[in-house]
DNA sequence: ATCTACTTGATATTCTGTATCAAGAACTAT
DNA sequence: ATAGTTCTTGATACAGAATATCAAGTAGAT
């Protein structure tokens, strides 16, 4: 089973209503493979002849990213981008050449910030992890 | 010397001249006890009578980010925010009550990340990691 | 004091994201 | 299948954030 049908039965069970515009931006979603931008998707969305309203797009995205099938990551440079996810805790290494994600879990990171927040008595209840460099692909791809 | 004057010192060794707005922006960032946004340092300037444009902030914010002088946070709800911070590679524990932050360099996290690396043939060229929850005073300060 | 290059800031403009609300459609229950 | 209820949609208007422009102003060097 695939992540759209996945999203579409957790939708169904929370009681969330399949319509057409939801299914069109489900399956476009799918064709990225870089961090993409709710104008970035209704551009995509017009430019295939989908007809979506901007209110929809950002409304279904923000659905999606709530329900966490959709995580949120930064560029250095500022702006965030929605990539595609699994409910749960996961992390992300962006491709700086592509834009290609690969998630990740590994959280001995919790020890580390566990110690941390000991010696600081601040008590955490969540975190941001990402890491940004070349992917394997772009690294053969060309030099450097 | 404090962190003003150790900016002002780094920006005139890199040939950049320190202006009235620069002046008076440096002394305000240092009031903040949490993340701010441009707009909201514009605002306050205004309302304390200093006479600054809309630009000017912009430009001096992203000047000093661009020179890590300040650090950018985002919270969890998405809006990004500035804080004062040092050159040098930093992490930050923000809280969610009160907003406060204590900047953090442990990076134990080098090696998780190595290891994973590894694994994936992913070169890493840096990361960014940010953690939130609740700080020393605010969990006296109240209950929960 | 003079000069030059860097800065500034008012204005216009572009973009992003949200509020509104009547029309339309999905799901449920007959 | 039909009807009904509630959720969804989307055109439009609107608010806000950030950038582009460019003449006027000024810091710092000589
Ligand atoms: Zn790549
Ligand atoms: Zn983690
Ligand atoms: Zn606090
Ligand atoms: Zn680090």
């Amino acid at each position: 089973m695939g992540w759209t049908e996945r999203v579409v039965e957790h939708l169904a069970d929370e009681g969330h209503r399949l319509t057409g515009p939801r299914r069109a931006i489900l399956e476009h979603i799918l064709r990225y493979s870089a961090p993409f931008t709710a104008e970035e998707l209704l551009a995509d969305l017009q430019k295939a002849g989908v007809q979506v309203g901007r209110a929809t797009v950002y409304r279904t995205l923000e659905l999606l990213h709530t329900n966490q099938w959709l995580g949120l990551v930064h560029r250095p440079e500022g702006e965030h981008g929605y990539v595609v996810a699994e409910p749960g805790h996961q992390h992300h290494l962006v491709c700086r050449r592509c834009g290609s994600v690969i998630a990740f879990q590994g959280c001995e990171l919790e020890t580390l910030l566990g110690g941390l927040a000991e010696r600081l008595n601040f008590r955490i209840e969540g975190h941001w992890l990402e890491a940004f460099g070349v992917c394997r692909t772009c690294q053969m791809t060309s030099a450097a």
